[in-house]
RNA sequence: GCCCGGGUGGUGAAAUCGGUAGACACGAGGGACUUAAAAUCCCUUGCUAUUCAAAGUGGCGUGCGGGUUCAAUUCCCGCCCCGGGCACCA
């Protein structure tokens, strides 16, 4: 029977307890080891916490209660990520001050927070829109400044018209609109401050390999940071100069037919007069300019481009004469703005050359060793543009069985003649006397069988009329599409589509290439990169973090410009530059900030010179104040450094950090400012986050995001009051993975409060003994639960406690039995364990038990069933120990009726027998 | 297009150094208790065939098609679909 308990009473007792005990305080505590448990701090929004809000919190509050009780001294905070637009746009609404809305928002949370029992140490909070935190995120910014990667730089920036203000990158949607506002981004010349995150790329990109993060926020960083190693190569000009293009593919460089700049490129405007054809030219550039960027990433359009007349290049490999164009799918930003054109091997520049018609070289054979040939699926394209399908007779039963030649490669035979010579023999079809050049297009290795290779070939305009089939009939479509869809024409068809008309993009050996024939592509890169006078360099999609804003509720960036000594820092001594009260948040809309409009805080002396200075006005983004929080956790009360070396040494790094979305940008920004600290010495780890677990969020019942817009938000203060926060607390523990997104149930919510009354009745099953079988059991989800906490399976551990509550029930325990199930379980629903725990007459609280450890010899069963499979089908199971011999087992077969009778007439060929997993008869 | 995840009952899911697929929970069905309802307790619950029914027995079953193996959700090859990231990045 379960025994019902008053959440409201018991939760509420024990949480005015903990903290007038001060369970929770965290101390820099040498003696034990420590545990920095991390959640990415909270926006108090307006809106308030849904039920998803706290599923992270839940997971580090269990896991630091884990760490705490396993001897670790824990530093487990909370804080708020204050600055930003949100508190700023309702300020502009209501004409309110930003802080106001802050304090009354960040209350609020704190308030939700506070009902689901987490053990947080409040005397560590901190916000970011406080000047004490926030002179140290200038401080920062200072020493960035110092040591030259803080610049000021009037290159086009994004500028959102509805926010009015510049944006990064990286605070734009795909589509290239404000994230925010959804107003169309545009490029606008302005001048800003540039934090040079570039400088950081290599050792950001290097050190993620030492990182406990989950493969695809890895993947999402790499992708972002966009490294590309290649080679710049120069091209002469015949009007005299050079053109520096960056490539990839150095190897291709034989390809190369043509030249093609960025409609920016310097050298156009530069050129203009030797450019013949330069209205046209002109026309181009503006049209381009004109364009946007959003309009020109879109990948699927039409390629544009103008060729410069009156001026070629010289191929440096061949000496080959090629002409120049300008094309807006070259991009000026990224690599030299340039590049060679290898419309063999580059999709974009094989579109762009059958366009402009210009010629096509391949220069690379994707075969890197082959000694056996199989061409499957030979469609033949003849001279009136028809497709021949050679089909054999038969019914077709897959694609593979059909339309297959094959054969090995004869010696001092090419792959290519080893399938003219296989055409020949199967279709008499004579590629050399036909004079064909027949294309390799694709080539697939069968990774299972090294030996045998798959080309698949394709050949133009093959002249048919004096073609024959030897075996079976020739088709011949139209078009693709006329090709029937029956079961493996539809495959050969996909594969067609796919092979016609393609550039190919494979490293392989060099063809077309002079010397370099023969040569692969790994080798060649450097090998012709040398030739032509090339430097072997790098180059990465991750561009300058644009660091300033034109807003108000933010850092304001303690630099102040004067006349003679241009942007001089504000001194440490006068830290913090406190954000002035302004009469209206607005920005001005000249790209000023509305700082720029209070007069006396932006005039003032400049720190050198003592002549006369104006303040920096811009502000810095949201990202600031979050790149460094989890810092000063660690210590977060000290005026005179961001962190003590001592306390830092102590924590650093956080062990396990937890959240979800984030996985760009603050991430990235974060590690890039904890490098920097760590080269100036205030940190001594190179990475803030050791490990990372990602969140998956909860929807709402529907499926669909919690959202007010919608109307199915759930609020956790409900919850609490209806099932309670212990409730709360396993339910949304055990929904399923922690990484998973799943949708709200409030029929599974019922589940995790019925086991939490089963729980609260097992004390009516207290005996003096307990069957050894509950031993075990117990022992097994000691470790269970133990070691899923290690690793963020917790609905697996309540799994198992559960299992355990439901044996013990039938079975009885003792008390120390319960007592021991109570701690493991203390993490997950700490009031509730907290209250039968001194029930049952435990003095102290149980958060500070030590957790139990378990019995590994407890953990096995002396029994075990197993499955006894005859030919490898499951006919039944039998019970033996866990170590008992084929003989044993054998005997227990016997003893079994039903399996005895299945193999009395049988003689017993084979036996599999896997101590505790299987028994395998193969009978004859 | 490229890269990273993932695809298992009505639902959330569990189990992958290959070894009884579906633990645990929800939902559903049946029963007990109750004047009744709620709550609680017990039983059943992957699909399917056979059977009046039950027990039993058989077949199928972890996205699809192949393969390796005594044995495949797990390993290999090919494909499809879903989620996420990146995307004219040379």
């Amino acid at each position: 029977m379960h025994k019902r308990f008053d959440h409201k009473q018991i939760e509420s007792k024990w949480r005015e307890n903990w903290r007038e005990n001060k369970l929770y305080k965290t101390n820099e505590n040498t003696s034990k080891p420590k545990a920095f448990v991390l959640d990415m701090f909270p926006y108090p929004s307006g809106e308030g916490l849904h039920v998803g809000h706290p599923k992270g919190y839940i997971a580090t509050d269990i896991y630091s209660r884990f760490m705490r009780m396993t001897g670790h001294e824990v530093l487990h905070p909370m804080g708020w990520d204050a600055f930003g637009l949100p508190a700023e746009n309702f300020a502009i609404k209501n004409k309110t001050h930003p802080r106001v809305a802050v304090e009354k928002n960040v209350a609020r949370f704190k308030e939700q927070l506070e009902v689901l029992g987490f053990d947080y140490d409040w005397e560590r909070e901190i916000n970011t829109t406080d000047p004490n935190y926030y002179k140290w995120t200038q401080w920062i910014f200072i020493q960035l400044f110092k040591k030259g990667l803080a610049y000021e730089s009037n290159e086009p920036i994004n500028w959102c018209p509805g926010c009015q203000t510049g944006l990064a990158n990286e605070d734009l949607e795909a589509d290239g609109t404000c994230e925010r506002c959804e107003s169309k981004v545009e490029q606008k010349p302005m001048r800003q401050w540039v934090l040079k995150i570039r400088e950081y790329a290599d050792r950001m990109l290097a050190d993620l390999d030492t990182l406990e993060w989950p493969e695809h926020i890895k993947e999402a960083q790499r992708n972002w940071i966009g490294r590309s190693e290649g080679a710049e190569i120069d091209f002469e000009l015949s009007i005299g100069g050079k053109v520096t293009v960056f490539t990839t593919r150095p190897d291709t460089l034989f390809g190369a037919t043509y030249l093609v700049l960025a409609p920016e490129h310097e050298f156009i405007e530069k050129y203009s007069k030797v450019i013949l054809n330069w209205h046209e030219v002109e026309t181009y550039v503006k049209e381009a300019e004109g364009k946007k960027e959003m309009d020109r990433l879109d990948a699927t359009k039409d390629k544009t481009g103008v060729k410069l007349e009156g001026i070629t290049a010289v191929n440096p490999a061949n000496g080959e004469t090629i002409p120049v164009y300008i094309a807006d799918y070259v991009l000026a930003s990224y690599g030299t703005g340039a590049i060679m054109a290898v419309p063999a091997h580059d999709e974009r520049d094989f579109a762009f050359a059958k366009k402009f018609g210009i010629g096509i070289r391949y220069v690379i054979t994707e075969i890197p060793t082959i000694n056996r040939v199989k061409a499957t699926g030979a469609f033949i394209r003849n001279r009136e543009g028809k497709y021949l399908l050679q089909r054999r007779t038969g019914a077709p039963t897959s694609p593979d069985k059909l339309c297959t030649f094959g054969g090995h490669v004869e010696k001092g035979e090419s792959p290519e003649q080893a399938l003219a010579r296989e055409l020949h023999e199967e279709l008499e079809l004579d590629i050399i006397k036909n004079k064909l050049a027949p294309r390799l297009v694709y080539l697939r290795k069968s990774s299972s069988d090294l030996r045998e290779e798959y080309a698949f070939y394709f050949i133009d305009k093959v002249d048919d009329s004096n073609l024959s089939v030897h075996e079976g009939q020739l088709e011949i479509f139209d078009s693709l599409e006329g090709i029937p869809d029956d079961e493996w024409a539809f495959s050969l068809k996909d594969f067609a589509h796919s092979m016609i008309d393609q550039p190919t993009i494979a490293l392989g050996k060099l063809i077309n290439s002079d010397e370099f024939d023969g040569m692969n592509s790994k080798e060649a890169k450097i090998a012709i990169t040398k030739k032509v006078g090339g430097r072997l360099t790098k180059t990465y999609k991750i561009k300058d973090w644009v660091f300033s804003r034109q807003r108000y509720w933010g850092e304001p960036i303690p630099i102040i410009h004067c006349d003679k000594c241009g942007a001089v820092p504000v001194p440490d001594s006068e830290l913090p530059v406190v954000l002035p009260d302004v009469e209206k948040y607005e920005p001005a809309g000249d790209g000023q900030s509305p700082l720029a409009n209070i007069e006396d805080w932006v005039n003032t002396k400049c720190p050198k010179c003592a002549g006369s200075g104006r303040r920096e006005t811009n502000t810095m983004p949201q990202w600031a104040g979050s790149s460094w929080y989890y810092l000063r956790y660690m210590d977060p009360h000290n005026t005179k450094e961001l962190v003590s070396k001592k306390n830092e040494k102590f924590w650093a790094p956080v062990d396990v950090y937890v959240g979800g979305d984030h996985a760009v940008r603050h991430l990235i920004y974060a590690r890039f400012w904890h490098k920097f600290l760590y080269d100036i010495g205030v940190v001594s780890t190179e990475e803030p986050f050791q490990r990372l677990e990602f969140l998956g969020f909860i929807l709402a019942e529907d499926g669909r995001k919690m959202s007010k817009r919608w109307g199915n938000v759930i609020n956790p203060d409900e919850i609490v009051n209806l099932v309670g926060a212990d409730t709360l607390r396993v339910y949304e523990m055990f929904m399923g993975p922690f990484e998973n997104t799943i949708a709200w149930s409030q029929d599974g919510l019922v589940g995790a409060r019925r086991f939490l009354e089963r729980v609260n009745g097992l004390r009516e099953h207290i005996s003096d003994t307990e069957p050894d079988e509950t031993t075990r059991q117990l022992h097994k989800t000691i470790k269970k639960v133990s070691e899923d906490i290690k690793e963020f399976k917790f609905n697996t551990a309540i799994s198992a406690m559960m299992i355990f509550v439901n044996l013990a029930e039938k079975t009885g325990l003792t008390a120390d039995s319960y007592k021991k199930f109570l701690v493991i379980l203390a993490p997950f629903a700490p009031h509730l364990t907290e209250e039968i725990w001194h029930e049952i007459g435990n003095e102290g609280s149980i958060h500070i038990a030590k957790f139990p450890t378990y019995d590994p010899d407890l953990t096995k069963d002396e029994a075990v069933t197993i499955g006894v499979q005859i030919n490898g089908k499951m006919r039944g199971e039998i019970t033996i120990s866990g170590e008992a011999s084929e003989e044993e087992a054998l005997k227990a077969v016997n003893e079994n009726e039903a399996l005895a009778n299945r193999i009395k007439d049988h003689k017993i060929t084979k036996i599999i027998y896997v101590q505790g997993r299987i028994l395998n008869l193969i009978i004859s």
